[in-house]
RNA sequence: GCGCCUGUAGCUCAGCUGGAUAGAGCAACUGCCUUCUAAGCAGUGGGUCAGGAGUUCGAAUCUCUUCAGGCGCGCCA
């Protein structure tokens, strides 16, 4: 109904305001008609006299009272008054209010959709994760967001990929597999195990599945292997590398066995984090520098063509200053080796060239100072850099007991995103993850996430989804089946569920900003209003005792709330709850 | 030093592209379970929206500035 009022206003506008088309689409363009907080205020409400009055240099109330009159002639509306500043406050018709019931219940799991992306495509690339290990906490906060605005987004009608992009070509995969190496043959290496190693026990574990499945023979001396290596950790592993990749032939057997096995722990973990991508992008399918026909090698050669990369010092730099970027970047490392920038390059270039029309990466925040290089290399490309939108994700503090968890990769013991799983479920870790805005700071409060009272917002929402099914399973017990309309309620005889279809009227507007501001959140906010007003309701209602014709009316209009929640909560990757 | 983020009730946070008296929960105090799930509801108290200036019909929201806190500034990934 909100495009009812907006259309009549649009006419209101052109006829009764009489001035030139520039003022008329701007104050269209600036005003907005909305659902109301309250019932006080009607059911909808406009600023446009405001608005209007300001670009017309006209008193606002004056405006109001003639649009009021208007809209009264229209009939196409139960009642309208002119407010405050010169508010435009519309009662709709009690037959369009009751629409709104019958719409979610036919619309039912759809309700909620739009189609405001039609024919765009969008690719989310998120976690990323190096394939080092397990997911950890800080992993999780991406995961359930970069999946979240998935979902919001197709559901506003995008055509949306999810992309995990495996780093899966670099130095961390080489002391990934020395680690693993170390522990297949540890008592040949005296027990030796390099400083900067991968410490964790999944590498142990990695170690003993690869041996119980191949014939390990170290064929070679071990003594050799670690005899005199560099004090400085860094050197030591990459020397210990070196070394190994030279006299041991397996070593890209090792390779590839550890790299699947973590890989398939992480979608193990994502899986049950109710977390899926489309594709899996190799970092390695880049190709190498060697290669002529490399997508590495080409987008390189690309920005050699265009001037903006360049050689000095023995490396090659690309021009990145010139976009705004502090310094230059490198892309080639004097002695020959691409960075992971012109990994990042290639792969920019790779997604742009598969024809997105907008791409999004979910990064941590800490990433925040890579992002000029990256426009700056899109720019250099010849693209949009536009089309790239990089959502920071802030790190999330988890407290337990009152206190920080620690996590540390290095040390090889962390709470990983496993562990918080196993520990509060998959629902409520996800609500949590997106109960605030990505790109600020959360403390995350693990004993909040379990307790079982009001400040639990996770089970408050999840709590009014559990007493509707309860009053709707005892409903169809006694009656069969379910009720097909709200008469009481449309009929004007039965005002007590006004409130909830208020509330429920405003929620595609609510996914459809999400949509559009990327922020999973307000989901969460609305829900959580949402479910108060159901709470309240059923205190002060004895659904079940009421008249047969009442009770049909409001068990319409529940239903039609349990699905507003179950699809709120459906977008944020979380199962509603029937039973509690 | 430069860049990004943040500062709203005692605590944890909402507050949509500027809109009507700034909202929740917790904590404090009061009520409501022989009736559909009390993980619930209703009420009371609690605010210089960090400080200052500006933009205008109107600012927590936009601009500038000061102060305070977090993070990032590699031929690492």
């Amino acid at each position: 109904m909100i495009d009812t009022l907006n259309e009549e206003i649009s006419k209101f506008l052109s006829s009764f305001l009489n001035t030139e088309d520039e003022k008329l689409s701007l104050i269209e363009k600036k005003y907005s008609s909305t659902i109301t907080d309250d019932l006080d205020k009607g059911h909808i409400t406009s600023n446009v006299c405001m608005i209007a009055g300001s670009i017309l240099k006209k008193n606002p109330k004056e405006i109001a009272d003639a649009l009021v009159e208007w809209l009264k002639k229209t009939d196409n509306f139960h009642e309208i008054e002119s407010a405050g500043p010169g508010f435009i406050n519309v009662t709709l018709k009690r037959s369009d209010f009751v629409a709104t019931v019958h719409k979610i219940n036919e619309d039912s799991k759809k309700f909620g959709e739009s189609d405001y992306g039609k024919d765009k495509s969008i690719q989310i690339e998120f976690v990323s994760a190096n394939p080092t290990g397990p997911l950890h906490v800080g992993h999780g906060r991406g995961a359930a967001y970069g999946d979240a605005i998935g979902r919001i987004l197709s559901s506003s009608g995008y055509k949306v990929q999810k992309e995990y992009y495996i780093n899966d070509a670099g130095r961390q995969m080489d002391i990934l597999t020395a680690s693993v190496f170390a522990r297949i043959f540890e008592s040949e290496l005296d027990n030796f195990f390099p400083k900067n190693a991968y410490k964790g026990s999944y590498i142990s574990e990695i170690a003993m599945a690869f041996r119980d499945k191949n014939n390990c023979n170290l064929e070679t001396d071990g003594h050799a292997l670690i005899k005199d290596l560099p004090e400085d950790e860094e050197k030591e592993i990459d020397e210990l590398i070196l070394r190994i990749k030279n006299t041991y032939e397996a070593w890209p057997k090792i390779k590839s066995f550890a790299l699947d096995e973590v890989l398939k722990t992480i979608k193990e973990d994502l899986e049950s984090f109710n977390v899926t991508f489309d594709n899996w992008y190799s970092e390695s399918s880049l190709g190498s520098l060697d290669d002529k026909n490399s997508k590495i090698k080409k987008a390189i050669d690309t920005l050699i063509t265009s001037k903006l990369a360049y050689e000095d010092n023995g490396a090659i730099w690309l021009d990145t200053s010139k976009s705004g970027d502090d310094k230059n970047r490198v892309l080639i490392r004097d002695d020959g080796r691409a960075t992971y920038f012109a990994s990042d390059v290639a792969y920019h270039k790779d997604k742009i060239d598969r024809g997105f029309d907008k791409l999004i990466n979910v990064w941590g925040a800490d990433h925040h100072g890579y992002i000029k290089r990256i426009e700056a290399s899109i720019e250099g490309l010849g693209f949009d850099k536009e089309k790239l939108d990089v959502q920071l994700v802030q790190f999330a503090n988890l407290f337990k007991d009152g206190s920080r968890v620690k996590m540390s990769t290095r040390s090889g013991d962390f709470y990983s995103l496993a562990d918080l799983i196993g520990e509060i479920g998959t629902g409520a870790s996800r609500f949590y993850y997106l109960s605030k805005q990505a790109d600020q700071h959360l403390d995350f409060d693990l004993d909040l996430a379990k307790a079982d009272s009001k400040e639990n917002i996770f089970y408050y929402i999840q709590y009014a989804h559990a007493r509707i099914c309860s009053l709707l399973r005892k409903y169809t017990d006694s009656h069969g089946s379910m009720p097909e309309n709200a008469s009481a309620i449309s009929g004007g005889s039965y005002y007590n569920c006004d409130e909830l279809i208020h509330g429920m009227s405003k929620y595609p507007h609510v996914v459809l900003r999400a949509s559009i501001s990327l922020q999973p959140h307000l989901i969460i906010y609305y829900l959580k209003d949402f479910a108060h007003s159901f709470h309240s309701f059923y205190n002060d209602n004895q659904v079940l005792t009421e008249s047969k014709e009442n009770i049909d009316s409001i068990i319409f209009c529940l239903n039609a709330a349990k699905i507003v929640i179950a699809n709120g909560l459906k977008l944020l990757g979380i199962e509603p709850i029937e039973k509690m």
